[in-house]
DNA sequence: CGATCAATTGACTTAGCTCAAAGCATGTGG
DNA sequence: CCACATGCTTTGAGCTAAGTCAATTGATCG
């Protein structure tokens, strides 16, 4: 788990190495794959690529990253993207281009992140079939969880989704399973409502609510505590 | 395009080897794939598969069918699981069962298809690293799919959802992406409202409000005429 | 210490859900 | 062939969760 900041180039690539390690048989492929890679930091709320002229697959090597999507590019300027999830350290992103609009990946804090063109780099997985096999179970996942997400923005109730939410970020922020837990959360009310479906105004009521029920506290700017995980998972119906 | 009713085992995994065929730099590994494939036919409402044991990768050889989601086995025997979406001939369907609950794939119509282990399937695909790759991108291109959707239920109204639904099936059904078109829906008002995270009711309504509105027709039981698939972009928002 | 921006709270509106009652097909048995 | 039962679809009449609009509070920062 390489969740903590980096401070170079050279120490990301590494960490990008032994995060695909366990599925390359070969040596070389990852020398080749790290030669391509390209290292960026940004900043809170720099945009990465700038421009969408192709697919990427993004090794998130520290911070917190929000996926938007990009609408047909130019609809007007007041449309903002809408948000397709949020990513954490050590993840791998996929950012597609598709039709009729991509994604791209915004910063929530500092992040690093060593980027992929998606072409040259399947070009070169295709030299170690595990390694390519291991990308496309990770991208299956991604399936199944985008899927369960889907149903629930579709059929769960403001109150279970805050409470999801909030049960994800904490085992995806600091790998809380159950019990009491407090976790830092990146993102705005903004964000996380749109996320949800739900409006900020919306999301500060259920905040208050479930502060109410005495399943969570927030003892300061971006700071929840969650009093116990497994009566949160009950609030969202797990 | 092998959407036509096949009328043997042996004709579907024929037209699973064409439809693979453009991604296959090597003979014997389609011919691998094909002695592992199983077939089945089954009748409107039958299951695949009946136990949720491994992971499956299913190819859709014809008719159409409703991926569900089964929530963690018995909660309940009154919950129903969620429709995650449909899929009609010469699809790749991906069922998983993964954590806290897979899918399975119920047939709307009658249909055959030929189901591998994913396992078995990847183990063989690892030979020819081009069909590992389209597999790859296929289920890269369904999770940018799952996304938009996803967005689409988290941010639409109901007239919105309905009306992208339609001009979704036409393109699926009959191929149709603009002009007037009549599709034959295999699903009842039940299967799309679950799938949009709309009521029956709901779902009837905007039925109505469409047809009144002169940008749709229902003509007889399951079969819809679309007046100006255009139109119903532009009201689907897109 | 104001200025700014995010979060909260309140009052009101509304889209979509729930409950309930008809319609309308399709199929079955007499 | 008709009578009736069953299962979808439509339509109607409230109800409620969540959205909208608007004002207040609270943090953060130059």
């Amino acid at each position: 788990m390489a969740s903590h900041a980096h401070t170079s180039e050279a120490s990301c690539i590494e960490s990008f190495r032994a995060s695909v390690a366990p599925a390359l048989g070969d040596r070389t492929v990852a020398d080749q794959l790290c030669s391509i890679g390209e290292y960026f930091a940004l900043s809170p709320d720099e945009q990465f690529p700038a421009s969408i002229d192709k697919d990427h697959l993004v090794y998130l090597a520290s911070g917190a990253a929000k996926l938007v999507s990009l609408e047909h590019p130019p609809l007007d300027a007041q449309t903002r993207g809408h948000i397709l999830g949020f990513h954490f350290a050590d993840d791998i992103v996929s950012i597609l281009r598709k039709p009729g609009g991509g994604s791209s990946l915004t910063a929530l804090t500092h992040i690093e992140l060593v980027a992929f063109s998606a072409e040259e780099f399947l070009d070169i997985a295709q030299a170690d079939p595990a390694l390519l096999r291991s990308v496309l179970i990770k991208s299956l996942d991604s399936l199944q969880r985008t899927r369960t997400r889907m149903i629930r923005i579709g059929h769960q109730t403001a109150r279970q989704r805050i409470a999801g939410f909030l049960v994800n970020m904490a085992e995806r922020i600091c790998g809380c399973m159950s019990g009491p837990c407090e976790i830092a959360l990146p993102m705005g009310r903004s964000d996380i409502g749109d996320s949800l479906g739900l409006t900020i105004e919306t999301v500060s009521r259920q905040f208050t609510e479930l502060r109410k029920s005495g399943l969570i506290s927030t003892p300061g700017r971006g700071i929840v505590g969650l009093s116990d995980i497994d009566a949160l998972k009950c609030e969202a119906g797990l």
